[in-house]
DNA sequence: CAGCAGGGGGCGG
DNA sequence: CGCCCCCTGCTGC
C-alpha cells in the first residue's frame, strides 16, 4: 500500500481556503444561519460557528432549519462582531478595556478557545507542538496564531467538517490580523453560561510562535510536499494583501430589511408544523460562481451581488425581485421545495423547551435563542426605524417591515401578530386542551368549535365563583 | 378546520 | 394617535 501510495498536497491549501472562506463572508455567499444582535443581522456560516462553539453546534444539531436565525440576547453587537472575527480569522485584537465584555460574550456561546477549552482535531496529526493551555484573557492574540504545523496533512481525507473548519481556523489564525480597536462594550451583563466542558482534553493553543500571520504565504512555503499539486492560479498568492483587513462591520447588513438576502419561507402548514426555513439568496448564484472563480484563481465579475433592495411590503421592486427570481432560477436546482420541506418548523418545536425558552431564561441561561420575539420585533422596529422608516415611510407613513420575510403592514397590531408566525410564538392557550393559537380569534374559533359546551359550564362556573 | 391577514371600532394616554 | 380586540374573508390541508 505504501509502495503506491501518493500523498497529494495542496500546499496553499490554507491559505486559499482562509482567502475564500473570508470572502464568502464579506460577500455573504452560503450563509446558512443569521446572527441577529442589537438589531443588527450578521449572516454567517453554521460551519464555522459550529465549529468554534459546540453551543452553536447543538443548536444547529437540533434544529434542522435551513436558515434560522439567531436571535442574541445580551450580547452587543460590538462584542459579536469581535467574535466573529475570531471565530473567522482566528484572531481578533481587542483593546483592554473591552476584553471582560468580548469574554463574557464568548462564554454565553461558548467559543472555543475563549470561553471553553479548545480540542484539536482528533484526526489531525499534529505535529505537536507544546500544547499550552490557553488562559483566556491574554491568549486572544497568540490563540489565534496557533498550530499550521499539521498543514500536511492532506494526504487525509477530512471528512469531518469541524475538522475542516479548524483547518481553516488554523488558516485564518495565520493571516492577517485583524486589529479591532473598536471591538466594544465590557458593559454586558450576560451570565456566564459556561458549561463544565473541561472533559474535553484541553489541548489547544499550540503556540505556534510568533511568526507574524502576515508571513503566511512565505511561512507556507517551507511546508514540504511530497507531491506537488497543481496549484490554483494565484488566488492564495496575493493573499496577504488582497484579503482585506477584517471588518466584521462589513459583513454587517446594516440594512437587512432592504435586501434580499432573508428570505423566510413561512410556508404555513397544519397547525403546528411549519417550515422555519429562512432562505438566504444573498445572491448565493454568484456565489457560487464567484466560489469557483475564487478557487480558480479568477475574479469574479459579480463582486457586487450584495444584497438587491428588499422592495416595498415584499411585493419586491422590480429590481429585487428579477434579482431574487434570477437567483432562485439560479439555484434552482439547489433551492427546491424539497429543501423547503426538509426544514421542518417540528423539530424545532419538538426542541422548543431548549431552544425557544423565555426571554427570562434567556437572559439567565444561556445567550441565544432561535427566534426570539421579543428581540425580532425589536430588531424588527428598529430596522424599520432604520431602513423602512426612511425609504419607505415617506411614502406610506409608519411602515413595519418583517425582519424575515417581504411581509410589511402599516399596522403595527398586524405586524406583532404575523411576527408571531416566525417566532411560533402562540400566546392564546385552549382552556380546555392544548391547543394553542397565535391568534386570539383562532383560539376562540377552535374554542367555539371545540369546546362550546365546556365553555359554556366554565362560563357558569366562573359567574358563581364571581359571587 | 386551522392559519393568516386586512380592516374597523373602542379605549386610553 | 397608538394599541388592542374583534370580525371577516381567503387559503390550504
Amino acid at each position: 500500500m505504501d509502495g503506491g501510495l501518493l500523498s497529494l498536497k495542496w500546499n496553499n491549501h490554507r491559505s486559499t481556503f482562509f482567502y475564500v472562506l473570508s470572502n464568502v463572508r464579506k460577500k455573504e455567499c452560503y450563509t446558512d444561519v443569521t446572527l441577529a444582535c442589537d438589531g443588527k443581522f450578521y449572516p454567517v456560516h453554521k460551519l464555522v460557528l459550529s465549529t468554534c462553539s459546540e453551543y452553536f453546534e447543538q443548536m444547529f444539531e437540533q434544529t434542522q432549519c435551513k436558515h434560522p436565525v439567531i436571535v442574541l440576547k445580551d450580547i452587543r453587537s460590538e462584542e459579536l462582531e469581535s467574535l466573529l472575527s475570531y471565530m473567522y480569522v482566528g484572531e481578533v485584537n481587542v483593546v483592554q478595556e473591552k476584553l471582560s465584555g468580548l469574554i463574557k460574550a464568548a462564554e454565553c456561546l461558548r467559543i472555543k478557545g475563549l470561553a471553553v477549552p479548545d480540542e484539536e482535531p482528533a484526526t489531525t496529526k499534529s505535529s505537536g507542538g507544546s500544547r499550552e493551555k490557553r488562559t483566556s484573557d491574554n491568549s486572544l492574540s497568540s490563540e489565534a496564531k496557533r498550530r499550521r504545523q499539521d498543514d500536511g496533512s492532506s494526504s487525509q481525507r477530512q471528512t469531518s467538517s469541524r475538522e475542516e473548519t479548524s483547518r481553516r481556523r488554523a488558516d485564518q489564525s495565520s493571516s492577517n490580523k485583524f486589529n479591532r480597536n473598536n471591538a466594544s462594550s465590557s458593559s454586558s451583563s450576560v451570565n456566564s453560561s459556561r458549561e463544565n466542558r473541561d472533559s474535553v482534553s484541553d489541548h489547544r493553543t499550540t503556540s505556534r510562535d510568533a511568526s507574524e500571520p502576515n508571513e503566511l504565504h512565505h511561512a507556507q512555503q517551507d511546508n514540504d510536499i511530497e507531491l506537488k499539486a497543481e496549484e490554483l492560479p494565484d488566488a492564495h498568492e496575493d493573499l496577504p494583501s488582497e484579503v482585506p483587513p477584517e471588518d466584521p462591520g462589513d459583513a454587517v447588513k446594516q440594512e437587512p430589511l432592504d435586501l434580499d438576502a432573508v428570505y423566510l419561507s413561512d410556508s404555513n402548514s397544519a397547525s403546528d408544523t411549519k417550515d422555519m426555513l429562512v432562505e438566504d439568496s444573498f445572491g448565493e448564484a454568484d456565489g457560487q460562481q464567484h466560489f469557483m472563480d475564487e478557487l480558480l484563481g479568477q475574479n469574479s465579475a459579480s463582486d457586487q451581488h450584495g444584497m438587491g433592495d428588499y422592495g416595498e411590503g415584499g411585493e419586491g421592486s422590480s429590481s429585487s425581485s428579477a434579482a431574487t427570481n434570477q437567483q432562485q432560477q439560479h439555484m434552482g436546482a439547489v433551492w427546491t421545495d424539497d429543501l423547503r420541506d426538509s426544514c421542518n418548523w417540528p423539530d424545532l418545536m419538538d426542541h422548543r423547551p431548549e431552544l425557544l425558552p423565555s426571554s427570562a431564561q434567556l437572559s439567565a441561561s444561556s445567550a441565544a435563542s432561535i427566534i426570539n420575539y421579543d428581540s425580532l420585533y425589536e430588531e424588527s422596529l428598529q430596522h424599520e426605524n432604520k431602513t423602512i422608516g426612511r425609504r419607505t415611510s415617506v411614502l406610506r407613513g409608519k411602515r413595519h417591515q418583517c425582519a424575515c420575510c417581504p411581509y410589511s403592514t402599516n399596522d403595527v397590531g398586524n405586524f406583532r401578530r404575523h411576527t408571531r408566525i416566525h417566532t411560533a410564538e402562540k400566546p392564546y392557550a385552549c382552556r380546555f386542551c392544548d391547543y394553542r393559537s397565535a391568534q386570539s380569534n383562532n383560539l376562540k374559533a377552535h374554542v367555539f368549535r371545540h369546546h362550546k359546551q365546556a365553555q359554556r359550564t366554565q362560563t357558569v362556573d366562573d359567574v358563581q365563583r364571581l359571587k
